[in-house]
Formats: C-alpha cells, sequence, structure tokens
DNA sequence: AGCTTAGCGA
DNA sequence: ACGTCGCTAAGCTA
C-alpha cells in the first residue's frame, strides 16, 4: 500500500502579513536614531530597519501576497471597554515621529497595501486575514513582535517572532510556542490572561507565571475549565486566583483577537507586484537610501528570473511488518537512507526514512516485535549508511529508546558547519532555506496525547524533513568537495560523532557529598566577605551588581575612575586589583574575595544542578560552534571548571573516578600550540629549541635579552612567555605593554628583538594573513578552513578583527584537529582492545579517561602514544600523563 | 527577553 | 582600537 504524499503541504500562495507598528518598533530600537537620519533632519532608522527586514522577509520567505497592518491613534475598543488598556506607555520617542507615515509611503511606491480600521488594531487585521488567507488555501506567515500573534499559529500559519531586534525572526509553531510556554498556541490567550500582559497594562494573577498557568490549563483543559474548578485549585495561588479572577476574565475577553473584521481590501490586492520604480526612486532620494535601493530592485530583478523552487514528490510505503520494512531499505541497494527521528516531549516518538522519492514512517511506541527488531539492525548495522541532521542528538533519543546507532554516512549538520564555521546556527529548516530555498513544514505534535494516534501530526514533517535532510546532504557534499572539506568531513568530524557520543553518555561521576559541603563552604566564605564589605562602607549593597558598585566605588568613596564603559566605568577584577594599590580601601578587599568566592560558590551550584540520578555529570559537546574547530561543552560546561586558584582547584576534587573503575587518567599536550608554531613559521630557532627539549620561554628569553639560558630571570621568562602566547592571538604592542604593565615603547622593543631573532615567525604571521586576504580563507595542518571575508572589509575596525581571527585560526584549529585525531585513534585502539576503560571528557588540549581495574598500563601507554603520534611536526608533540581517584589529583 | 558585565577555561 | 576561541550567571532595562 502506497500513497502519494506532497511534500510540501503548503501551497504555492503564501501570504505575509506585518504588524506595521510592533516591527516599525523593534526596527527603531535596533538601529541608532542618530545613525539614521536625512540631510534635513527627518530620522529614518525606523523606515531603514522596517523595510531591510521586510526585503529580507521577501528573499528568504518568497511570499506571493503581503500586506500590513497598523495600529490608528483613535481609541480603540479594547480601549473603550477598559480605559486602563495599554495605559502608563512612555510617550514615543520624538525621533519616531513621521516614520510609520515614511513606511507607509513606502509600502504605497512597493503595491503593498497597509491597511488600517477604526477601531481595531493591527493585531485583529492579522487575525482577519489569516483566517481569510487559511480559507483561500494560502499557508500564512503572520510577522509581529506582539505575544498575542501566538494564538494565531495552526498547521497553515506560522509566527516569526522577532528574537532581538530585526535581524533574527526566527518562525514560531506549535511546538515552539509549547516549548516555551507549555501550552499549545489555542491555549496561549488563556495563558496570558492568567499570566498578565505588563506591556498592555493587563494586570493578571499576582504570583501566577506561564508556569503556574500551563499547569492549571493542561490539568483542566482550558480557562473555562479552570474557572468551573476554581474552588478545588489549592494553595495562596488557588487564593490569588479567586481574588483576581476578574482580572483574568478581562484580560481574556480583550487579548481575544477579532478574526471577522470587514476589511475593504482583498486578498487579490495584496499580491506581490514590482515596485513603483519612479516612486521608490524619489522616496530614496528624499530618504537618502542607497545600499537599500539597491537591495529591493536587485531583489525584485532575482525574482523575476528564480522560479519558485521545486520540491520533489514522494511516495509513501506504509510498513507494516518486519519484511515490508526489510524491503524498503533492501531497495535501496545500499544507498543511504535518511533518518530523522520525530521529537515530542524530549522524546523520539516516531521516525521518518527516506531515501529519495520514497519514504516510511513508523511510530516508535507499540511497535510489533519483529518490525522493531528488524529496526534495531539497520540502525545499528555499521554497513547500512544512514544520513543525519544532528546524528548525535538522535544517536541520545534512540539510546533512550533502547536502539543503538553505527553507519553515519553523512551529518548535514556537520558539513553545514564545515562550509560555513562562523555560523551560529545550522538548525535544520533554516539550512534548507539558505541553501535548498525552500521552507521545510514544522511539526504538529499534541503533547501527551500520543496514545491516541495524534503521533500522525508528526508524520507529514517528519517525513518532508528526512527528505530535507536528504536532498540538502547531497547539496552539501558538493559543498562540500568544492571547499576541499569532504576529507576532513568523512575521516575526522563523521568518526568523532560516536566517540563524543559515548563520552556524553559515560558523563563524569561526581562526589555530590564533597559538592554540598564545598558549597556550603563557599556560601560562608561569600558571607565573610559580604559582612566585611557592608562594614567598610558602613551600609548594604548588592555586591553583584555593577551598577550599584559604581555608585559605591566612583561616588560615595570617590575613588579614581577606572575604564569606562558603556555604562560607566569598570568595576572588574583588574581594575580593583589597580584601585586597591592605588587606594588600599578596605572595600575592595571585601569585594574582591566576594567575587572570588561567588564565581566558586556558582560554579558548585551549576554542577550540582547537573548531576543525573546516575551520580554523574553528563555534558553535552557541541561539535559545529566553535569556528575554529575546537569542540565546546555545554550544559553544564565542564571545559571551563577552575584550575588556576588553589581554592578553584578543590571544585576539581569533586570528579571522582566511577564505581567499577579504578582510577582517572588524565593526559594532556605541553604547550601544543606553541609547537604548532613552531611547526607552521619553520622557524630554525624556535624548531631547535623542541627538539633540543628546552624550556622553551628559557630560551626565547635568552634570545630576545641576549644572555645565557642560565642567566634568565623569572621576570624575562614570563615577559617572552606573555608574548609568544600573545602572538598566536594578534597581540599589539599595545596589549602587550598593557598585559606587561610596561611602557608601549618597551613593548615595542621587546617584539622587535623577538622578531629579530625568531625572523620566521613574523614571516609566517605576516603570511596567514595575507594568503586569507587572497583566498577569503585560512587552512589548518589538516586542511580546515576559517573563512573570513572581512579580511577586506573597508571597516577597519572589522578588518582588524578580522585579521587577529585569521592569525588565530591555524594555530587553534590545528591544535584541535590534532586532538581529535588522537581522540580517533584512541577510541579505536580501546574497542579493538577489547578495554573497558573509556574516555570521559575533552578540554582542548587535555583528554580525561576513566580507567577498568588492571588496565592502567596499558591505557597510559596506549593514550600517551597516540596523543604523540597525532601529526608528524618538525617539533616533537611533549604529552604528559597523570593518575589519580579525583580530577585534581591526576593532575600533575 | 535581550543586553551588559563579569569571570572561568584552553 | 588595541589578544583568540568558548559558556554561564546575574543584574538591569524593556
Amino acid at each position: 500500500m502506497s500513497e502519494t504524499t506532497k511534500p510540501t503541504e503548503a501551497s504555492d500562495k503564501r501570504l505575509l502579513i506585518i504588524d506595521g507598528h510592533s516591527m516599525a518598533f523593534r526596527a527603531f530600537y535596533a538601529l541608532p536614531a542618530e545613525n539614521f537620519a536625512t540631510s534635513t533632519g527627518q530620522h529614518t532608522n525606523a523606515v531603514h530597519g522596517f523595510v531591510s527586514m521586510l526585503l529580507t522577509m521577501i528573499r528568504q520567505q518568497k511570499p506571493t501576497h503581503v500586506a500590513v497592518a497598523f495600529d490608528l491613534d483613535t481609541p480603540t475598543f479594547r480601549k473603550q471597554e477598559y480605559s486602563e488598556y495599554k495605559g502608563g506607555r512612555n510617550k514615543t520617542p520624538e525621533e519616531f515621529h513621521g516614520q510609520i507615515d515614511l513606511i507607509k509611503q513606502v509600502m504605497g511606491a512597493m503595491n503593498i497595501p497597509s491597511i488600517s480600521l477604526d477601531p481595531f488594531e493591527a493585531d485583529d487585521i492579522l487575525a482577519t486575514l489569516a483566517t481569510r488567507g487559511e480559507d483561500a488555501g494560502f499557508s500564512v506567515l503572520v510577522v509581529s513582535g506582539d505575544r498575542d500573534a501566538f494564538q494565531l499559529i495552526t498547521d497553515r500559519t506560522l509566527v516569526l517572532y522577532p528574537k532581538k531586534g530585526i535581524s533574527d525572526i526566527p518562525p514560531m509553531d506549535a511546538d515552539a510556542v509549547e516549548a516555551k510556554y507549555f501550552v499549545r498556541p489555542e491555549r496561549y490567550s488563556d495563558l496570558a490572561a492568567l499570566v498578565g500582559e505588563t506591556a498592555d497594562n493587563l494586570p493578571g494573577v499576582p504570583g501566577v507565571g506561564p508556569k503556574t498557568a500551563a499547569k492549571w490549563i493542561n490539568q483542566y483543559g482550558d480557562l473555562a475549565g479552570i474557572l468551573e474548578n476554581i474552588d478545588s485549585i489549592k494553595g495562596k495561588v488557588g487564593d490569588a486566583l479567586r481574588e483576581h479572577v476578574d482580572n483574568v476574565t478581562r484580560n481574556r475577553k480583550l487579548n481575544q483577537l477579532r478574526h471577522d473584521l470587514e476589511l475593504d481590501v482583498t486578498l487579490e490586492d495584496m499580491e506581490l507586484e514590482a515596485p513603483n520604480r519612479e516612486e521608490i526612486e524619489n522616496l530614496f532620494d528624499a530618504l537618502e537610501f542607497n545600499t537599500l535601493r539597491k537591495r529591493l530592485f536587485d531583489l525584485f530583478a532575482a525574482q523575476d528570473e528564480e522560479s519558485a523552487p521545486e520540491v520533489a514528490e514522494f511516495t509513501r510505503v506504509e510498513v507494516a511488518d518486519a519484511a515490508s520494512l526489510r524491503a524498503f531499505i533492501e531497495a535501496g541497494q545500499g544507498a543511504a537512507i535518511a533518518v530523522h527521528p520525530a521529537v515530542s516531549g524530549g522524546e523520539a516518538v516516531g521516525l521518518a526514512l527516506y531515501r529519495g522519492l520514497e519514504a516510511v514512517w513508523m511510530e516508535l511506541a507499540g511497535l510489533d516485535e519483529a518490525l522493531e527488531t528488524e529496526l534495531a539492525a539497520f540502525l545499528a548495522d555499521s554497513h547500512a549508511p544512514k544520513i543525519f541532521h544532528d546524528a548525535k542528538a538522535a544517536m541520545h533519543l534512540l539510546a533512550d529508546r533502547g536502539l543503538s546507532v553505527a553507519g553515519i554516512a553523512d551529518d548535514t549538520l556537520i558539513s553545514a558547519y564545515l562550509i560555513q564555521p562562523d555560523r551560529r546556527s545550522h538548525e535544520l529548516a533554516e539550512l534548507v532555506s539558505y541553501h535548498l530555498k525552500y521552507q521545510v513544514p514544522v511539526h504538529q505534535v499534541k503533547k501527551g496525547e500520543l496514545d491516541l494516534g495524534l503521533a500522525s501530526d508528526l508524520a507529514d514533517p517528519a517525513l518532508a524533513q528526512a527528505q530535507a535532510v536528504f536532498d540538502l546532504s547531497a547539496y552539501l557534499d558538493t559543498q562540500l568537495a568544492a571547499k576541499h572539506a569532504d576529507a576532513l568531513a568523512r575521516d575526522m568530524e563523521l568518526p568523532l560523532i560516536p566517540v563524543l557520543f559515548a563520552m556524553e553518555r559515560a558523563g563524569i561521576a561526581v562526589n555530590t557529598e564533597r559538592l554540598n559541603e564545598l558549597r556550603a563552604h563557599f556560601t560562608s566564605q561569600v558571607e565573610t566577605a559580604s559582612n566585611e564589605a557592608f562594614a567598610a562602607i558602613g551600609h548594604e549593597v548588592n555586591l553583584s551588581s555593577p551598577k550599584q558598585l559604581q555608585v559605591v566605588l566612583f561616588e560615595e568613596l570617590d575613588l579614581p575612575k577606572t575604564k569606562k564603559i558603556k555604562t560607566g566605568y569598570t568595576t572588574d577584577a583588574e581594575s580593583l586589583q589597580d584601585l586597591l594599590v592605588k587606594t588600599g580601601h578596605p572595600f575592595l578587599v571585601a569585594l574582591m574575595a566576594y567575587r572570588d568566592a561567588i564565581k566558586l560558590r556558582q560554579t558548585v551550584d551549576g554542577l550540582l544542578k547537573a548531576v543525573h540520578p546516575d551520580g554523574r555529570i553528563h555534558t553535552t559537546y557541541a561539535q559545529t560552534v566553535a569556528a575554529t574547530g575546537r569542540l565546546s561543552s555545554l550544559n553544564p560546561n565542564l571545559q571551563n571548571i577552575p584550575v588556576r586558584s588553589e581554592e578553584g582547584r578543590r571544585i576539581r576534587d569533586v570528579f571522582v573516578v566511577g564505581e567499577g573503575y579504578e582510577t582517572l587518567l588524565t593526559v594532556d599536550y605541553s604547550q601544543i600550540e606553541m609547537r604548532i608554531m613552531a611547526h607552521l613559521s619553520g622557524d630554525e630557532g624556535l624548531i631547535q629549541a623542541y627538539q633540543d627539549g628546552e624550556d622553551l620561554h628559557r630560551f626565547v628569553g635568552s634570545r630576545v635579552f641576549n644572555v645565557e639560558p642560565s642567566e634568565v630571570t623569572s621576570e624575562m621568562r614570563s615577559k617572552v612567555k606573555a608574548m609568544s602566547y600573545g602572538l598566536a592571538y594578534g597581540l599589539s604592542s599595545f596589549g602587550l605593554s598593557k598585559q606587561l604593565k610596561i611602557g608601549v615603547d618597551e613593548a615595542r622593543k621587546l617584539m622587535k628583538d623577538y622578531f629579530d631573532r625568531f625572523g620566521a615567525v613574523r614571516t609566517y604571521l605576516r603570511s596567514v594573513v595575507e594568503q586569507a586576504r587572497k583566498d577569503g580563507y585560512t587552512e589548518t595542518i589538516f586542511g580546515r578552513r576559517r573563512y573570513l571575508p572581512e579580511l577586506n572589509s573597508s571597516d577597519r575596525r572589522l578588518r582588524d578583527i578580522a585579521e587577529r581571527a585569521a592569525l588565530n585560526a591555524p594555530i587553534q584549529g590545528s591544535a584541535a584537529d590534532l586532538v581529535k585525531v588522537a581522540m580517533l585513534r584512541i577510541a579505536e585502539e580501546l574497542a579493538s582492545g577489547g578495554y573497558a576503560s573509556r574516555m570521559l571528557l575533552q578540554v582542548h588540549d587535555e583528554l580525561v579517561l576513566e580507567i577498568a581495574p588492571g588496565e592502567l598500563e596499558a591505557i597510559s601507554e596506549l593514550v600517551t602514544r597516540e596523543m604523540g603520534a597525532a601529526a608528524d611536526l618538525l617539533v616533537p608533540l611533549d604529552v604528559q600523563p597523570g593518575v589519580g581517584a579525583t580530577w585534581h589529583e591526576a593532575a600533575h
């Protein structure tokens, strides 16, 4: 049995409707008014931002129809019902005046209708248009900065809600609303009524936030249900609800949008057509918009040429038993199959498989036993190639259901990252829109109702997403090859996925008791320091508030001013130290002690919160975040556990060897980045020093200061050490002088002497930037590229930042590559050698392993060897192992 | 809610 | 303007 499914359920008619005022305001606050004004003094930042946003929307979303709704100045029917509605708002800023009119004029020139209707709000117009659009078979996109718009979300209507400013406006679907507010969009208005809306001057029930409101809604179905059962709601919040029930009913009445307005515009009027060229020219002349003018005309020129992207129709194959699943898989003749989990409530509830114009949907709950066995065999088969978007996340989801995964042939998350390592997000929908130029349908899940068969709501979007992953994989593979990143993907990043997965799954054991003791310890330090600080100034103050500290330091105590920052003067540790030297004020001592202690307590708190029921902390490694190729660690970040201070190091003692294991082993590289710099630069002096096993900084110091190595003082040594490391980050003589607290002249001379002795380093650093400017990218030893188009920017500041990034990327990136290679080989040998020991953590140049009884010697040798042999450089790699029952003890 | 400041690591 | 790459927490303004 098969049926044909249109992957893009949405018809080709797409209606984009915008809340004009709310987006104009967002634009106004996103762009500085002082930078956008005509020579006649008219401010244009809101107009500029709004039009820019609109052009981006048209380019990305490719609507066929567009309209903008505006509020009127006259009182709305809501205001008539409730005179306080939207009361207490600040007056609109002077600079905003006139800009709405200008936006309407631009809309006119673009032949986009501007709609308002007395006595209604733009929101009601949006609601009406959304309904009319849906009825006419459109897919609808509502752009609004007002959360009331969430009630409009359906399977055909999405809300684009600005996250920040006007450049980041992600689409919100039902799942996104639910993830954020714990209710479906159709109940959002009930939730808002309970919680209240400060922006509209609509107080709700005091003490009731989204969580409580959502709990009630999910318990009683909706607001009406809550009100019916109002007397059975217990606790203080129940009392509050009964007391403020009038607020709630009023709010609910007011936040209900009208869908039935009589508008004198038809959908036809909204059809997107070419702008009126002459009008735009005149208007943009007056507004002095030049880049926008070009963007606008380019966009419409491109639209003429580019027809809507074709998304292939595919056949949905019903898989009722093991045999039909096997048949589906075998029909692919060994070609890769895209596997995409459908997620609800943090669990994989279904799986979409896509294999070139044929697709399968499987619900994971209540699978037939034979079918489940067949599926498990397919997923675990390393010779059955599979394509994922974020395979590691999928592995966790499936592992939670007892399914293991092997045979990861491609991961579009990884590919996208290697192609654009600087991009901050690589979400599937975004990538599809960016690379394949179409919109992927999104999930529609009813939480907690899966057993009722509603998981079928997930099927269509999951299938379409699986198709997207499949198509994206093909597209990105071409790009990968063109950018010479295919080997990196195949040989390094993809094989690393199961290694990282295993590390995350394993986690690291912690001694919670010790963690709690530490918490108490640091808390008492915080209290002591606070009391001393308060005593020193004669009153209490929030020591964690830089703003309040500024008042104390620079007004009350009238201490010398520190470095200027946006909000006044900095109170950072370095400046406090300076102030202490200058003034010796006891408040500073106490404040610094407070800062140290509270930081450590926060770290401990974070760790405590992260301990799982298994007594271990499971971090997540992000493989596609750091532009240089490093991993990053989050939830919690285990790559920034304190180590430099004695007190901080105590935290490392809570990371312990787990039950059934013998000890922890840490192995780290010594001076990896300096060694890479020696290798990349080919500097004979540096290479010789490393080959002879000299103390590098002492050696460099003797050359720079022209003394015998034995005569290098610790001061000299620390100076060249700072400089050596600084060079890899693009340190300037100014920066060096600041860090070493010496004059700029002295710093400059130091650098000159350095480069006189190690000329190849200077040559290398210069060539890196030059090459990158020419090619557009830097490259690591393993061929990992970082693209730096801003090296050619006309903006000096951006160019300088890009230059420093260019200096650093090959060094930091090569080190990252090296560690990854070592991890892969270690993982492989651990597996093939049948060892029970396992890798737990990676901290950039350090690996932490948990050693099974009797394996210490073998593993220590294995890890040390593989880390040392990860690359064949012109200098030896020095690797240092350490053993102990805790992470602290294992350090050497 | 997003920005800013601060501070931890490599 | 002035050293790279990260993550998290808190306060504050909106």
